[in-house]
DNA sequence: AACCTAATTTTGATATATCAAAATATAAGA
DNA sequence: TCTTATATTTTGATATATCAAAATTAGGTT
């Protein structure tokens, strides 16, 4: 049984993928999965074959790749792990959203199935990751929330920023200086398709201009009225 | 530069094995560092000739194998991070003393300096680990204490347990429930060249025999006064 | 001094993961 | 339909880490 750490990459970048595409059916093409390892097509093509051989693809040569559901399972594992360690460093070793990314990009493939039980226990079974990110549970399943982003959401209408589409370090601290993070209250105030702009309101006082494609990555939900 | 887990495997069994050498002059053999590793001698061969290469070790063919000070500064900063893991894992996870071994034993390859520093910082700078083995300081320096086992220590004379020599967790599991952990006091009441045996009691209840080569793998020191 | 034994090194293979660059297939446009 | 651009696959190499088994060396024994 198949299980490097080179092959959890795989996996868990054939399901991110997948995750952005909307068909269930589709395919993920090899350039972009190359692209998003960092290798060479020809690396991806040999790499995927042998997952195939080992059940955890299919692949279709020239149309991509798409997990079965031994391989969706064990990618949503991949993820568990790393989104439950993100969350625990934040919250217990106090580091900086935006810098346990990389960290847990490394101990997703250390960490021991009791550990993460241990980690899961003490942060009380959360959903979410720091970046609102879903925690797959021990069998792999992931509930799916349907958000809506700062480019869907209605104009001058207060949400809640929910996850952000984006694990780049620069990227969230921006966010964190502007208050832009999960669990934050927003209204957006202007869009301007000519100027590819939006302009947020973030907690009464804070007002900033965000390109769309910023934006974009940032999904929110209007707000729940609390009983 | 080299720096794959392998490598830093290496480092660390040669470290240790240099440890248990009392000349500092003395070479690891090749055979001991192979079964150490769970390989067999000849690859041990080829990765010490290639750690020789990039200056982290001595290689003397057909005599052994020894750190040079840039071999020994990488493998005390493994341990340093094992060893710090290890003691994260018993007093802030909660895990048992027995089974933190094999974790650390994967995440002192992926911990990053950052991390490890914040450990060092949240557990007040600790100079031990569970099983009381020095941890190395950020440069890799260790402060050496020297021991008596319970084979030369003096007899009926209360003392303490201040390290344990052995990884396993069956040992440490037994050394566990016989209240033989570092820490306890405990008093040596007979030693039995003939029989192999050593008698202890802990804590002043427990009475437990047990051989000379268990008694050798727990070193104390004699209570020292508090003023 | 020749011999034997045990440890060590060498040699030839294997498995995994990668790249560079040539060959090929797909899909879109003329 | 033919052509062409782009993506993909194939081919041949490379790096790392390993094993099995043959060859060699060191050191003690007769």
């Amino acid at each position: 049984m198949l299980r490097s750490s080179t092959v959890e990459n795989y996996l868990k970048a054939i399901y991110q993928a997948q995750m952005a595409l909307e068909d269930d059916t589709a395919l993920v093409p090899m350039g972009q999965l190359a692209s998003a390892l960092g290798v060479v097509p020809g690396t991806a093509t040999t790499m995927v074959k042998t997952l195939a051989d080992a059940g955890l693809v299919t692949y279709e040569p020239y149309a991509g790749v798409r997990l079965t559901d031994a391989g969706n399972r064990l990618a949503a594992l991949v993820l568990r792990r790393h989104r439950l360690v993100e969350l625990f460093l934040v919250q217990v070793m106090g580091m900086s959203w935006a810098e346990v990314h990389e960290e847990a990009e490394h101990l997703e493939h250390a960490v021991s199935d009791r550990l993460i039980e241990r980690i899961d226990e003490l942060l009380g079974r959360p959903t979410v990751d720091p970046h609102g990110d879903p925690i797959p549970d021990p069998e792999g399943a992931v509930v799916q929330r349907r958000y809506q982003s700062l480019i869907t959401c209605p104009i001058d209408t207060t949400v809640e920023v929910t996850r952000v589409i984006d694990q780049d370090a620069e990227f969230l601290h921006f966010l964190e200086e502007h208050d832009l993070k999960p669990g934050q209250a927003v209204t957006v105030t202007a869009r301007d398709a000519a100027a590819d702009s939006v302009s947020v309101l973030s907690g009464e006082r804070r007002h900033v201009t965000i390109g769309t494609r910023a934006a974009s990555k940032l999904l929110v939900q209007v707000r729940q009225r609390v009983s």
